[in-house]
DNA sequence: AGATACATGTAACATGTTACATGATTTA
DNA sequence: TAAATCATGTAACATGTTACATGTATCT
């Protein structure tokens, strides 16, 4: 129930809307867990008829802000501290190298340059991601700078990685 | 549809039953596309419907061996030069950095103390399994090395990201 | 003879995606 | 006033997980 607790951890930050929630997800946790608008309403719809949050305001255009409540902070510590992730995570670029050997050599050596390609955009992407926040001291910025760092790490080791794997291919 | 691609994949390969396709997911695909018993049984049916796959004999136990035909090659080099992997990947390990701030230092310390010792573990596994493959000359070998290089460059940024992010936290 | 491995199939449920449907407010 | 953005909700479908259900062949 990963959706349920990045939305609890994004209210731990602050009330907010749906539409708020959905912007988040766009851009802080796009990488790490996207979510669709619709699984976002239809999921804080349940967390607040099970507690865990409560609709604290409502605004223009049938705006609805939705607040943590103590047992939705107590339910984020216990899935942070008490359960571990468990999902094996799932890579379709990494599955199709697995089966490049049905391609020409040229082909295999496209696929691996394109990899390439990507992870350097990616990484120039956080890049400016990075040049856009402003890094003070709090909280939260030194757990938004280590997510991102692991990006840069990611995509740094993607391109490297592919690189080598396109050599490999004689 | 990547767990159909993935069939088809390994089936490029040599024709192979439910049951040892089973195996196969978990041996060599279990850390790019993680797949249940229940799925590979349904998903074989259907590519069999589609005639991508045939059921080629059938042995002892009702087992039933399927071999990729022709269309479903062709549909295999489709989706490898054709489509693009479009799913972003989901990682509740970095999902959960996010929201590190609700616990005490000690507390997100451990947590990423224990990402490191996880990965130590992923790589120290992907290097037994290295020493127990024969890392013959033909293509599958090539694939199926770099796959594994993928794995043990992942687990050691992995490993370095988490002791460097522990230390992050003063 | 009993345990383990081989072998398949389905039902119920959870999660995720795409498309549809509607309307209010702000901005150019 | 037209377009863009804000704002929510649901229905249909696809994918993935867990549990149940059954039986055969091999190995010790």
């Amino acid at each position: 129930m990963s959706l349920r607790h990045a939305l609890l951890g994004l209210l731990s930050e602050r009330p907010a809307s749906g539409y708020d929630l959905l912007k988040l997800f766009e851009t802080s946790l796009a990488n790490a867990w996207p979510a669709t608008q619709s699984q976002i309403y239809t999921e804080l719809t349940k967390l607040a008829a099970t507690g865990l949050v409560t609709v604290s305001a409502e605004g223009p255009r049938g705006r609805k802000e939705y607040t943590l409540t103590p047992e939705g902070l107590a339910e984020l510590r216990h899935w942070l501290t008490e359960t571990k992730p468990q999902r094996n995570s799932r890579s379709e670029t990494l599955l199709r190298v697995f089966f490049l050997g049905v391609l020409t050599p040229d082909q295999a050596r496209d696929y691996l340059t394109e990899i390439a390609e990507r992870a350097d955009k990616g990484y120039q992407g956080l890049r400016l991601l990075e040049e856009s926040v402003d890094w003070t001291d709090d909280e939260l910025s030194v757990y938004g700078r280590i997510a991102l760092e692991y990006g840069l790490r990611f995509h740094t080791m993607h391109r490297e990685w592919a690189e080598w794997a396109s050599d490999q291919i004689s």
